[in-house]
DNA sequence: CCTCCGGAGAAA
DNA sequence: TTTCTCCGGAGG
């Protein structure tokens, strides 16, 4: 399998191909080699875990397609340079071995006065401490000013030391070179007086862009929508083509003035001070000092009082009251654990997500037998999403899934909905009935003539073994799979004959897919993939002795669908029209196999290589024999991928010839539709103006420009605000029952008692344009 | 050609 | 909860 390692800072990224068994200290070599960071300035992060060494991809639960957050540690020296919000006795405290040796720092420290702060201007502190905060301006007071000499003395260009009360950090006092503070930020810009190539305060996430983050310095590169290069990390690195996501609260970047310089008015203005969101600390209270929390507060009564009597758990950080958990004083030990994160045998290292269920304790991993592996490839790969636009056992057809599209693979098919089983060819159960069914062409007695076809009961196989599939070699039952096909006749169930429907279309709808496996003896499967061909229905079933001498269970099966069928005139003029043909490709496959083809010429290129050093060697003789060998080897290799991968190539070559040929344009109804939505005229400008070659792009421009700030989804019964910013109204709902009446887009004042109309004209044109806008939810 | 197994979901 | 089934997909 493969995953996504991404840089936090700079946001490149790189596919690394693992297994599950691949030690964290493997894929920090992998990182090494693939993006050039030292394993020892790795922090790797996976769902809010530190990934660390001695554990397996298989102990955090990584999967295919998950992305590992990277954030580069700076060498030791640089960060000394830069470490100036500790005070010597943290330096002491976070001392590792090659740090300087623990001399007696002899600091003479004196008041002093600067030129352009006092002691209690408000200002902006630059964080220059590794991690997510690295590069962001943070709130503070001036303490005191002061200037230090002697060994270990903090001085500034100025020669001043300044002693900051640190709003984040409780108001505790760091000291701060003069370039490290600013004026507090007081003022927002009005959107309209941004301009590309201001510098401005913006808040901005850089680990996770979609959320609320810290306040950096950066430098505007367009506006609506707003991107921004953000300077971010703790050498302020440029960090371009970052989208602000809170527009309205751009603040100016102030610059000092010397305090016998300013006026009055202007020290008022200073020094009044102007509030800016920081990300919410905890998600369950939003930080309300008055609410009793559990997951911020003490673990006991959620309370937030009496912070100094409350001790916090060295695994999980919970705090508790030491009255609430019966204890008269601070335990002496150094560490100390809570009782949920103690167990009698020992303390759970890494974090709940860890303990080992009995399923797990049978893997590999855990059994010690290193040597197998299991993510094979697509083969083998679980699920990364499931489909939540109907339920797993519904029947007929599925909002938003066309006749005519194809998806490269089974588990994709599975992930649509459309067929969930992974591998075998029957959905469903005899007691509810057959949903889906996939032609594949694994078995013998299937006969296919498109509109109708003969189908195959499945089992009488022996797969003992652990196999997916193998030779006839007994009688198969009408249960299980079977017996679900046969319920869906509209006939009755009976097990020994079978049966026949009067009338066909009364029997249940069954979602058919066709594989690119069947087109060996069909013409009507597709070339490549799997293509759902709308619905059919089940005509007749019977027992039959089959081509292996063994009875197997038939069954006729004809389609029922107005939509016409993939292979007929119409049905292809439908599916080019609307550009819903295109095969469909696994996130990330591409890259993937780019991936692979890199490495496998990087090997090929190391055999050359030695192949080449052994000749030069000497020994020409049995060099060229072995040569001929080899090249006899390799063409042979070259048609077994062409065996292969015959559904893979011919995709390349399909992509090529069809993408740029095709265009897709929104039909009459759909265009009506957004004209009648006049509140988002322009929003609806904008989708008309671009050019999309297949619906789907439309789709997916249309989804980001109706997305949702709070639910990050694609807006559902939407509100448009006065201010033209569009929420789910269940959102705004939540919004204004935490006494937030501000738009959650531009924070513009709703008032209280706004009334949230439904935008019946955006629902109408988002239910035209996607097909399981609503029945979703 | 061969082997080898994950994963989902139902059945046991 | 565990076991069994199953028209996949890769690597060799």
């Amino acid at each position: 399998m493969y995953v996504k390692v991404r840089n936090a800072l700079t946001a490149e990224t790189a596919l690394i191909t693992l297994s599950k068994l691949t030690s964290v200290e493997d894929l920090r070599d992998m990182i090494k080699a693939k993006m050039d960071v030292e394993p020892s300035a790795q922090r790797l992060f996976f769902q809010g875990k530190q990934l660390e060494d001695k554990h397996t991809m298989f102990d955090y639960n990584l999967n295919l397609n998950d992305i590992i957050q990277l954030m580069v540690r700076q060498p030791l020296s640089e960060i000394q340079e830069s470490n100036l919000l500790q005070t010597p006795e943290e330096k002491d405290e976070t001392n590792s071995p090659d740090e300087i040796p623990l001399e007696k720092e002899e600091i003479t420290v004196t008041d002093a006065e600067s030129e352009l702060y006092k002691v209690g201007d408000l200002v902006d502190i630059l964080d220059t401490e590794d991690g997510d905060s690295a590069g962001a301006w943070f709130e503070g007071t001036v303490a005191r000013v002061t200037k230090e000499e002697g060994k270990g003395a903090v001085a500034g260009q100025d020669g001043l030391t300044y002693c900051v009360g640190y709003e984040a950090y409780d108001g505790d006092d760091y000291k701060v070179k003069i370039d490290h503070l600013r004026p507090r930020a007081r003022k927002f810009y009005k959107s309209r007086e941004l301009e590309v190539g201001m510098e401005v305060l913006v808040n901005y996430n850089i680990s996770q862009p979609d959320r609320r983050g810290m306040w950096f310095t950066a430098t505007v590169d367009a506006v609506r929508p707003l991107v921004c290069t953000v300077m971010a990390g703790v050498e302020l690195t440029p960090v371009p083509d970052c989208t602000i996501l809170f527009q309205e609260e751009v603040m100016r970047v102030e610059k000092a003035v010397k305090v016998e310089d300013r006026t009055e008015k202007e020290e008022k203005e200073m020094n009044t001070a102007v509030e800016r969101k920081h990300p919410e600390k905890c998600e369950v209270c939003h930080d309300s000092d008055k609410k009793k929390c559990k997951d911020c507060g003490c673990r006991r009564c959620g309370k937030k009082d009496e912070q100094d009597s409350q001790i916090m758990c060295d695994e999980c950080d919970g705090a508790y009251h030491i009255k609430c958990l019966g204890l008269k004083a601070l335990p002496e030990e150094d560490e100390w654990f809570c009782p949920e994160c103690k167990n009698e045998d020992n303390i759970v290292k890494i974090g709940d997500k860890m303990k080992v269920g009995k399923k797990k304790a049978k893997m590999p991993s855990a059994t010690g037998d290193t040597k197998r592996d299991w993510g094979q490839g697509f083969a083998t790969v679980g699920r990364t999403k499931v489909c939540k636009v109907v339920e797993k056992d519904h029947f007929g057809p599925i909002p938003g899934i066309e006749v005519g599209m194809n998806w490269l693979f089974r588990v994709q098919i599975s992930e649509e909905g459309i067929h969930r089983p992974p591998v075998a060819g029957i959905a469903g159960t005899a007691k509810l009935g057959c949903p889906s069914l996939v032609l594949s062409g694994g078995y013998e007695d299937d006969v296919d003539n498109g509109e109708e076809f003969y189908y195959t009961g499945a089992g009488g196989r022996d797969l003992s073994g652990n196999k997916r599939t193998a030779e006839q070699s007994f009688d198969q039952e009408l249960t299980r799979s079977n017996g679900a096909l046969a319920l869906v006749c509209a006939c009755k169930f009976d097990d020994e004959n079978g049966g026949e429907a009067k009338d066909y279309t009364k029997g249940k709808p069954i979602r058919v897919v066709r594989g690119y496996k069947g087109a060996k003896h069909s013409k009507f499967a597709p070339e490549i993939g799997n293509r759902y061909d709308g619905i059919y229905k089940v005509v007749k079933y019977w027992p039959e002795k089959g081509k292996s001498g063994f009875r197997v269970w038939r069954y006729l099966i004809r389609r029922d669908d107005p939509t016409p069928a993939p292979w007929t005139k119409e049905g292809k003029k439908k599916i080019e029209e609307e550009g819903y043909g295109e095969v469909r490709y696994p996130e990330g496959y591409h890259e993937a196999q780019a991936e692979k083809e890199k490495e496998k010429a990087v090997k090929e290129a190391e055999k050359q290589r030695l192949r080449e050093e052994s000749k030069a060697a000497g020994k020409e003789n049995k060099g060229a024999g072995k040569e001929n060998k080899e090249k006899g080897k390799k063409r042979k290799m070259d048609d077994d991928t062409t065996v292969l991968e015959p559904q893979v190539k011919k995709a390349k070559v399909f992509q090529e010839e069809k993408a740029p040929k095709s265009k897709f344009k929104p039909n009459a109804e759909i265009l009506q539709a957004m004209q009648a939505d006049e509140l988002n005229c322009k929003v609806w400008e904008e989708v008309k103006a671009k050019e999309y070659s297949t619906k789907k792009d439309l789709t997916e421009f249309v989804e980001s420009q109706f997305c949702c700030i709070i639910c990050q989804d694609i807006v559902f019964q939407p509100v448009t605000t006065p201010c033209l910013h569009n929420v789910c109204k269940p959102c705004l709902d939540r919004s204004f029952k935490a006494e937030v009446y501000s738009c959650s887009s531009c924070r513009g004042d709703l008032g209280k008692d706004y009334t949230k109309p439904i935008n019946t004209h955006l629902k109408d044109a988002l239910n035209k344009i996607f097909p399981g806008y609503e029945a979703g939810r």
